[in-house]
DNA sequence: ATAGCTGCAAAGTCTTTGCATGTGT
DNA sequence: ACACATGCAAAGACTTTGCAGCTAT
C-alpha cells in the first residue's frame, strides 16, 4: 500500500500543528488544533478575538472562553508567544525576533533577530555590565511608519509615540 | 522683604508639578497635582492603582476615576509616559530610555538612553532600510535578574521569557 | 460667571472560571 | 473508563464614562 502524502500548505500546516501538539502531550482536540492553527498560519500577530472568529469560520461552535483557554495552554507549552498589550496579540513566530509597530495602521511586522544581533550583543553586555544585570534576552519595539503608509502618505492615527 | 525659598525636596516638587501644569494649560486642582507629584516623585513605575493609594494619603477623598482620568489628561500633555502592559504602568521619565525588568523580583529600572544611543542608532537604520520603514522611535526591554536578586540567588518567579 | 473638575456609581471591555456535558486516549 | 476539554454563562479585573454638584480662573 502506497501513501501519497498530501502536500498542499494547509494540510501540512494541519499535520504541523497536530504534531507540536502531541509533541507536548497535549490531547488533540478540534478546537484546539484550530487555535494553533490560526495562530500559525496568521502573520498579523492577531488578538484573542481575532483567533476566535477565525477559528469559527471553521468551527463555528468553538466558544470564546475556549479559545482563550487554549491560548494559555499553548503560550504555557511555548508554542507561541504572547505580547504585552492593551489587547493582549498572540504570535507563532517562536524565533528570536522583535517587532515593528506602524502608527499609522497599527500593523504589527517581525524583524528578525538576526538582522539586529549584531547591534544588540555589545549594546546587551553595555547595559548588563552598566547596571551590574544579568540580561537574559530582551526586546526591541521599532515605532513608526510602515512602507505602505508612507506611500499613502497616511497619518499617524494611533497613540502618539510612548 | 526677603523671599526665603523653600528648598526641601518636597516643595520642590510641590512647585515643579504646578509650573508643569500651568506650563500646557491644565487647572490646578489638588487631585491632579497630587497625581503628576506622586508619579514624578516615584521611580518604581506605578500602576494606576498604586498611584491613587500614594495618592490617598494625603487626599483621602481622591476617586479611582479621578486618577484615571488625570493620568490620560497628563499622559496626552506628554507629562508622563505610559508603559504598556497587563496593568499599564505610569512614568515620568520624559527622556528618552529604555527598561530592565527583573524577572525574579519584577521591578522595572530605567536603562539611560544616552547609554544606549551608540548602539541603537545603526541598528535603527538596520531595520529601517530593510523593511522599508521610516522608525521614529524605538522601545527595548532587557529581561534578566537584577543586582540584587543575584546576590540573593533568588530565581526567576514572574512569567517566564516573552 | 463659567468652563472645567470631582466623587460616586454604573457601564464597558477584555479575560478568566464554575459547572454540567461531551470526547480523546 | 476517566481524565481532560468544551460551551455557556456568570464573575473578575481593570478602565472609562454619565451626571449632578463644586471650584479654579
Amino acid at each position: 500500500m502506497v501513501l501519497i502524502p498530501d502536500e498542499s500548505p494547509v494540510a501540512r500546516r494541519r499535520v504541523g500543528a497536530a504534531a507540536a501538539l502531541r509533541g507536548v502531550g497535549l490531547r488533540l482536540t478540534a478546537p484546539r488544533r484550530l487555535v494553533l492553527e490560526v495562530v500559525r498560519g496568521s502573520n498579523a500577530h492577531p488578538t484573542a478575538e481575532a483567533v476566535h472568529q477565525m477559528v469559527r469560520c471553521r468551527l463555528p461552535r468553538v466558544s470564546l472562553g475556549t479559545v482563550y483557554r487554549n491560548l494559555r495552554v499553548l503560550v504555557a507549552q511555548g508554542l507561541v508567544k504572547e505580547l504585552p498589550g492593551p489587547h493582549t496579540r498572540f504570535d507563532c513566530n517562536l524565533s528570536d525576533h522583535h517587532h515593528f509597530i506602524c502608527l499609522a495602521c497599527g500593523r504589527i511586522t517581525d524583524v528578525a533577530g538576526a538582522l539586529t544581533e549584531r547591534y544588540s550583543r555589545p549594546l546587551v553586555s553595555r547595559v548588563a555590565s552598566s547596571g551590574g544585570f544579568s540580561v537574559t534576552h530582551h526586546q526591541i519595539e521599532f515605532y513608526g511608519r510602515c512602507a505602505t503608509c508612507r506611500r499613502k502618505g497616511r497619518r499617524a492615527v494611533r497613540r502618539p509615540p510612548p
